[in-house]
DNA sequence: CCACATACAACAATCGATTGCAATGGCATT
DNA sequence: AATGCCATTGCAATCGATTGTTGTATGTGG
């Protein structure tokens, strides 16, 4: 059994390059040098408080000298959930992003601020902006935050959001096309003989309102009536019962639904599953998000795709640039539908 | 259009309490005391204050503040992939785990850092600890460095780490019984008329080990030979991959497989459903961690519960235990069958 | 031997807050 | 009028680094 005995007793603990300093006989100033390696201090001295540090495993303090150098090597990536108090974190679609958020921004050095945030204050985003403790923000979606986010970018440049473009809007965003994407995925429906096409799905954020009038464009094109519009909670634990009793009651009514996003149409062929209804023969489903998931899944996804990777990485991109003082137009990549089995 | 110049131009944007107390004609202590609403400055001024400070949008700089009270109210959200470099967070299981705890974690006003490790330099775990920005530190998985997470906590005492409790080990862990939880799942299997099990899954990390340890446990109570062991990668992309390969490979030599985790179950069911064999049918399939996400599959996935909230509490609860002092024993919760429609 | 460049390290200001202690002024008490 | 108390506010040290400026040997060239 290893006991904390067995370790030799580590040397007395440093707590600042003061103390540090004090032992190798030099001051402060020429230790921090020495620990960030600049050639100013000889390269005996350098080596010997270098060593020293290691010996008494001494780590500068990094608030100290984020405080100092004003800047702070950390990210916000913040999840405004202004339409829904109780959706949480594990949403899929934004855990996917969030990895390779993670991961493009750990390659650059940089930290991540996690904040999810009930907007209940309306200055919550200026809040966090204003800590002092951030490089720049992004943004994993706008909620009903539309003017919050605006009033924010007006002065404060190192932002980008996924979501939606307005004309005119001030704030960058990284999105796809969502509008299109709609209506790819009515189109997708219609090519398969269906009529009767609902929108199942929450269209407060404008994302999803985006969403839904693509759908519409397909349905007014194709000279079907509007399609239904069936709200659903998005918050995890809800949204199954939400969907189950929709299914319920529509009944015949429907036979082509457009989900607004991947999660909700895998509950929605969950909940038709339970009532004996084949997917796609009596009933056609679309996701859109094309989460890694969608491709598991018994049937597999028909979904729009939103290519997170990319989407990811090109709001790192952004954000990389405005930190360095350019202004990054929008991106709005191109939907794209990706045929499987369920529609 | 909505243009900048239709805003009223902001006034001269403040930058620190001495110009705010410039402008209040007040001593920067005062401003300090009055924002934080101190009852010990006049209740005019300090409103006086307040009010001149939210005209102007100014919040005191965070990173000053936690320098000064030694406190960064920011606990570390740490996820090693030791033994995977190619896995990433969008792992199912970390972000439903990191969903529960941000909501904890906020609630009780954290900020939460994430960070994503692959532990190159051995000394990974020393830099966050002490990098001076944490209060404490969570760990999703011990990964491959035991050693590494001892030796910290050694000294280290804010810190709790997901994962198995080795004895006599000096870090506290909360987690399932993951070697019951392998046995309950072979039971199953067993129970179903499975003879010739599988483990699919990496049995490096020592969470995933005890589950094949229970898989072993329950075939040799019922007089069963030692199961096979499957490797997969954990990265997603790849998974799909491994797992199609050994699906492919064994053949009928296989008629029970114990998932190490729901997603490489949601996995070999769809490989095993695009070679035609039917699951549960011709060969029965558990999961490990019940994700949300595994009731909303087709075929519903038999798995071992984790309690993934649950487990995210009682990591909060023990970490602010530790912050205040305390010494918080490990915690290890029972493991649970959830019998559904893969076995 | 003096002037001067070079190399190194110390000094002290700075980042932006917080907070213990001292100082001030008004008022009541004796 | 002198004293003490209370309510406020100011002063200055502090958190732990970074970095521009200054100072001091040392070595080199004339």
């Amino acid at each position: 059994m290893l006991l904390m005995s067995d370790f030799p007793p580590a040397p007395a603990r440093i707590r600042n390059i003061a103390e540090l300093a004090r032992l190798a006989g030099v001051s402060t100033g020429t230790v921090s040098r020495a620990l960030a390696d600049k050639s100013l201090v000889n390269k005996d001295t350098r080596e010997r408080i270098q060593a020293l540090a290691r010996a008494h495993g001494f780590r500068p303090n990094q608030m100290a000298r984020r405080l100092r150098v004003q800047e702070t090597r950390v990210i916000g990536v913040v999840v405004p959930l202004g339409h829904e108090q109780r959706q949480h974190l594990s949403d899929p679609f934004f855990m996917a992003i969030l990895g390779h958020l993670a991961d493009a921004l750990t390659e650059s050095g940089y930290d991540i601020m996690l904040s999810r945030v009930i907007p209940d204050a309306d200055d919550w985003l200026e809040r966090i902006v204003d800590s002092g403790m951030l490089d720049g923000v992004l943004l994993i979606g706008q909620s009903n935050q539309f003017e919050a986010i605006e009033r924010v970018a007006q002065w404060y440049r190192p932002m980008v959001v996924w979501g939606s473009h307005r004309p005119g809007q001030i704030h960058c965003t990284v999105g796809v096309d969502n509008r299109k994407g709609g209506q790819l995925a009515g189109e997708c429906l219609i090519a398969a003989g269906r009529k009767r096409l609902a929108f199942l799905g929450e269209a407060i954020a404008p994302e999803l309102k985006d969403r839904y009038d693509g759908l519409c464009d397909a349905a007014a094109a194709a000279g079907l009536p509007v399609p239904l519009k069936l709200d659903t909670h998005l918050a995890s634990d809800v949204m199954a019962e939400d969907i189950a009793a929709h299914i319920e009651r529509i009944g015949a009514e429907v036979d082509g639904i457009a989900a607004a996003s991947d999660l909700i149409a895998m509950h929605a062929v969950r909940a038709l599953a339970d009532r004996g209804i084949s997917v796609p023969h009596a009933i056609s489903v679309t996701g859109f998000d094309d989460l890694p998931l969608a491709e598991q899944t018994i049937p597999r996804l028909t979904t729009i795709s939103q290519s997170i990777p990319a989407g990811a990485r090109a709001m790192v991109a952004a954000l990389f640039e405005r930190i360095g003082g350019a202004d990054t137009p929008s991106l709005e990549m191109s939907a794209q539908l990706i045929r499987r089995d369920t529609a």
